[in-house]
DNA sequence: CCTCTTGATACCAATAAGGTATTAAGAAAA
DNA sequence: TTTTCTTAATACCTTATTGGTATCAAGAGG
């Protein structure tokens, strides 16, 4: 069997001619003939009828034109489906989240990517730092989005943002709607997170305020921003978080700016993936994510306070 | 394209190295490197990335060999299909049935060669003879059953089955169960059918009468059987019927043998079809008629009377 | 009966596929 | 690091397949 065998029965079906048919395909009638011929004999039937009229398709030959025809369209679309997979147009793609980065910048950048790849399968998982390096090597995920990275040879990172953090505090410590003194933090029992995947946000807050000269009080240490914002909802102290976080709104939680903070009191969010990945889907979701880069400051909509 | 390139990129892809392909392949390995690489330059897409452990799929690569393996199911199923329509066991055959046929005979025959031919599908259409003629020849069917056929050039015509006539008559005339003579039809008013197609078999029963030597009085003249039957059963006289028509029960109606009737007191049931026509879907279902030659009379389970 | 059409056949030329020998390059082992 | 092994890639030749030209056989229609 041969498309090019496929292709010629196809003509000849069409034309009823034998002549006319390769006219159409530009070769001479004898070759036709042949190809039609040995098509027959392969397939041990009978596809034409021979009349001094031209060719006449037997019930046979009308089924294989369908087929025919079928396999032709597959072929197309095999074809054009795999040009789009390797432009990076088509596929899927399994990218890890974590953290408050899901409360902003992610969804963001997921949607504008679906809107600019509308058929590439976005697969979302959350993971850990070590579980998202870990899935990396094993393939299982192309990109992750992670904070506070230290650099690794195999994995390249592209910091996407750097954000300010804020203070999550309660109505009932009755604060003012203003900046607060980074130092006025040492007052109050602190709320940390993530409790897992060190060097993370509580060795950062931690150096923070010793760099400020104290020592925080801690109150709790949580998993995750969500479940510490709960926490101050809920009265058990302040806590720190990272301005995106802002969009988290919760009973008697509302969000104060800082002042007189150390230099480094930001955190990044990078985006990482394997640094020999050159899949052409990886690409267009790097270039997606690079168009958010450092954008996130001015396009923030998030109110001061909750 | 060519589907000897999918078939060796099925391999490479499956062994991951173009070597140990090229064995199972039954061919050198500088050869299948070229056609790989002519695919890759045909689409325009990189399948393989190149390692020094051999190849492996890209993500463009993984599309394509699902596709890949699409096409070639799809040929496998074309080349099965059509063989098999080669064969008469795979398509459709549209055949025309008319009168008292569809009593018994026809759908024994339709049911015996659905059990045999379960791929092919068997389109019924209701026809007189006339109808028939003009469908066969247009191709609209390929088969037609009749009665009292004249032969004709283009069309075959293979008889069934001859059918005994019986009489319907209705309980109010108080007849015996036994056989009646045939002369005695005079004395009854007659329900003839069918109104159209001539000859048919109204002027079959008007010739038997004159044979016997009297001229039937003719109460109604109807379009076919069962509603010939149908009056019987109003009381609106007695009705000459072919022998499977006494598997139609109505009430007060029922069916007696004759006696003494002419010699030719029966009616045929063909099959008819284009005498061209060398379809073996055709073919099938003619052998399958041809197996019922002759059958019915034993195999009619029908009593003597309703 | 002749002519015109059709597809089929025979033979040659062009193209494409396959084979052998060898190379370049990266990984693994010394 | 160097050597050796593996891998795919390349160059060159041979074989097979495909297409082209000329011609034929067979029906249909005038």
């Amino acid at each position: 069997m041969d498309l090019r065998k496929l292709r010629y029965f196809i003509h000849v079906a069409e034309e009823g001619h034998i002549g006319r048919a390769a006219v159409k395909l530009h070769i001479s009638q004898p070759p036709l003939t042949r190809q039609i011929h040995q098509l027959e004999e392969e397939l041990g039937v009978t596809l034409f009828e021979r009349t001094p009229k031209g060719m006449e398709l037997t019930d046979a030959g009308q089924m294989f034109l369908v087929e025919a025809r079928n396999i032709f369209s597959l072929v197309e679309q095999a074809t054009e489906r795999t040009q789009r997979a390797g432009q990076g147009m088509l596929g899927r793609i399994d990218v890890a989240i974590f953290g408050t980065g899901i409360l902003d910048i992610i969804p963001k950048v997921v949607l504008k990517y679906r809107q600019q790849y509308p058929d590439v399968k976005v697969v979302l998982h959350t993971m850990d730092k070590a579980e998202q390096i870990e899935a990396l090597r094993q393939r299982r995920i192309s990109v992750g989005f992670n904070r506070l990275l230290s650099p690794l040879p195999d994995i390249s990172s592209e910091q996407l943002v750097t954000e300010n953090l804020v203070l999550a505090v309660h109505d009932s410590l009755q604060l003012p709607d203003e900046p607060i003194d980074f130092k006025e933090l040492q007052k109050y029992p602190m709320i940390l997170f993530p409790s897992h995947g060190r060097p993370n946000f509580i060795d950062k807050v931690q150096k923070l305020c010793q760099e400020a000269g104290f020592s925080p009080t801690i109150s709790q240490e949580v998993d995750d921003a969500v479940t510490g914002v709960a926490l101050v909802s809920g009265g058990l102290g302040v806590c720190l978080v990272p301005e995106c976080a802002t969009n988290l709104k919760l009973p008697g939680v509302k969000y104060l700016p800082l002042k007189n903070q150390p230099d480094d009191a930001s955190v990044d969010l990078s985006c990482i993936y394997l640094t020999e990945d050159s899949s052409p889907i990886l690409n267009g979701f790097m270039n997606v994510v690079r168009e958010f880069k450092g954008s996130f400051k001015d396009k923030n909509t998030a109110s001061p306070e909750g």
